[in-house]
DNA sequence: TTAGGGTTAG
């Protein structure tokens, strides 16, 4: 946060930015935005011909060589062509040397600036260009901020995103449209902030900026991800009331929902009312189904919609092979998932990474991982290059089959060529650490990040206390889990159960019972793996009748043991048969 | 001409 701090909202707020928005006016455009080509001095210049970087910048030397210099169409063009490229650091560049020979500049130019700062994932960088607008005495834009607003969200910098926004409202600076709205509250949903975007809809209802299908679609969207569908089926027909008709993107988000829910009758329902609104399915909307059923386990199902969509002309894509593979990895069926693979790659459709990391993923949860690292290196040999979660891929495969020496390689060799370590691949290597008794190592690693990472979220601290808990080291972990709240971070669910795992570990079962309490006061409710936890506790210290008890409240809430209490409790038996003789529940099952 | 919604991997 002391990050966002520095980068966002002291520069916001120490910047004064009340010059206010103007609506831009149109004008006729020259030959050179309608055509693509202008002839200028001399100079002919045809956009379609710039193909990469190389290209672009000849033109642009080509271009401020000119006398008199083409006009200032022509570098929006230019600077249009290098965004489309992707060649963001060139915009920057290329911008720096324009200024530097006082060619006039407009706020497209500064809106490609911006963006292309944003895309590199410096919004702080973006919001510095906003003095140029003042010396150049050029009006803000609503695109200015709109896409300012949206860096911020790219970095995850919520509060400097919401922030902007709430001082270009409160200090008139800029009138937000459907856009601005659109940026927010997208940026909310995606971050967990659902009913926070859903204010904001309402927010929108009542004001002058009345909402569109892209935000009604928006916090369907939210609220369908987050198992909530019941109150996206009502937005849906409180739009429809507006005569807003949902299109394809509102029916596949709803889609998505109920395949997440496995209310398959709902889709097939949902689905035939699209078609008879003349709403036809596209290959986003069979891929959410067909990852749908793959999730489920229902691969065959989703390879008969692959067949259903070929026979409506909508051609599968890598997307879809990608659902197909992940489906068969999860099953366990490596060879169907390469078949798959031998597949797409017939179809002339080239595996991206996220493919190589289904098929090194399915591979390692089988301990294959010699196959695995043939993937890996086949990343490589294809021009591809392997991502963060390749990398956490293969290191927890790496730790799951013991191999820890092969994890640190590929852990040093990701730190010198690789992508920037994540939350993942900490929470990875501490876990894989503790796992083989490396504490010191793992408290190691923890300090250094404590001290220098500021996103460190309450899984990580779980990580940690769990490791200490599972090693013998009870006092550490349960001074770290006391410390949480000190830090800003509330104890969530898993933090309660692996502190009472820890106490139980211990023995200590009143520890564990008092901390039980202190999570429901504190409005966590504990589920089945914590009721299991304690049960597994009192198994381990033998109080037979306690557990019984607590056998009672758990099936009063509706839980049951999992198979390693399970495990436990004929153990238990084994050794003193007597036990079965006070559980009359289990006694019946076991006279079988 | 620049900014907004739905799909695949840890």
């Amino acid at each position: 946060m002391k990050r966002i701090s520095r980068n966002g909202i002291c520069f916001i707020s120490s910047f004064d930015i009340s010059h206010s928005c103007s609506a831009i006016t149109t004008r006729a455009y020259s030959s050179c935005h309608t055509n693509k080509s202008v002839s200028t001095n001399g100079l002919k210049i045809n956009f379609d011909n710039v193909r990469c970087l190389y290209d672009a910048v000849t033109l642009f030397h080509q271009m401020i060589g000119t006398q008199p210099l083409p006009s200032v169409l022509c570098f929006c063009q230019l600077f249009k062509t290098l965004l489309t490229m992707k060649h963001y650091s060139a915009v920057v560049s290329l911008f720096r040397e324009m200024q530097k020979l006082g060619i006039p500049i407009n706020y497209f130019i500064l809106s490609i600036l911006i963006n292309s700062y944003c895309l590199m994932h410096r919004a702080d960088f973006g919001f510095s260009v906003l003095p140029i607008y003042l010396k150049n005495g050029i009006p803000f834009n609503v695109v200015t901020f709109n896409t300012l607003i949206r860096g911020f969200f790219a970095e995850n910098k919520v509060k400097d995103a919401v922030d902007l926004f709430k001082k270009l409202v409160r200090e008139n600076i800029c009138e937000p449209n459907e856009v601005m709205y659109a940026i927010v509250m997208n940026g909310l949903s995606k971050r967990g902030h659902t009913q926070k975007s859903f204010s904001l809809l309402r927010l929108m209802e009542q004001g002058n900026t009345k909402p569109d299908i892209k935000n009604y679609s928006i916090v369907i969207d939210a609220l369908c991800k987050d198992g909530n569908l019941h109150a996206a089926i009502n937005l849906l027909n409180e739009m429809k009331q507006k005569s807003i008709h949902p299109d394809i993107v509102t029916y596949s988000s709803l889609i998505d929902g109920m395949c997440r829910l496995g209310q398959w009758e709902k889709v097939t329902s949902l689905f035939a009312e699209m078609v008879n609104h003349n709403i036809y399915p596209n290959v986003r909307t069979f891929n959410i189904m067909i990852d749908g059923l793959c999730k489920e386990g229902k691969v065959e199902d989703a390879e008969e919609v692959m067949k259903h969509m070929v026979g409506k002309s909508v051609e599968p894509d890598r997307v879809t092979y990608n659902a197909i593979m992940d489906g068969y990895c999860l099953r366990g069926q490596l060879d169907r998932a390469r078949r798959i693979f031998d597949m797409m790659i017939d179809k002339c459709i080239e595996p991206n990474i996220i493919c190589y990391n289904i098929l090194i993923n399915g591979h390692c949860k089988k301990k294959k991982l010699t196959e695995a690292m043939q993937f890996f290196r086949e990343i490589s040999q294809k021009g591809l290059n392997p991502n963060i979660v390749t990398y956490n891929t293969i290191l927890q495969g790496m730790f799951e089959v013991g191999r820890i020496g092969g994890a640190k390689k590929i852990y040093v060799e990701m730190l010198s060529a690789g992508p920037i370590p994540d939350l993942y691949t900490y929470r990875t290597l501490l876990n894989g650490y503790f796992k083989y008794g490396l504490v010191e190592e793992a408290m190691s690693l923890f300090h250094k990040l404590e001290r220098t990472r500021e996103d460190i979220d309450i899984a990580f601290y779980n990580v940690v206390i769990n490791g200490l808990c599972k090693n013998g080291k009870l006092d550490e972990a349960h001074a770290i889990f006391e410390k949480l709240s000190s830090i800003g971070l509330l104890p969530d669910l898993r933090a309660y159960t692996v502190m009472i795992n820890g106490f139980c570990l211990e023995g200590l079962l009143d520890e564990a019972k008092d901390m039980l309490r202190k999570m429901e006061d504190n409005n966590c409710f504990p589920n089945n793996v914590t009721y299991n936890v304690i049960v597994q506790g009192f198994l381990r210290c033998n109080k037979i009748n306690e557990m019984i008890n607590f056998m009672k409240e758990m099936a009063g809430r509706g839980f049951s043991f999992d198979a390693t209490t399970a495990g436990f409790l004929v153990n238990v038996i084994r050794e003193n048969p007597s036990v079965l003789d006070m559980i009359p529940e289990l006694h019946l099952k076991n006279k079988k």
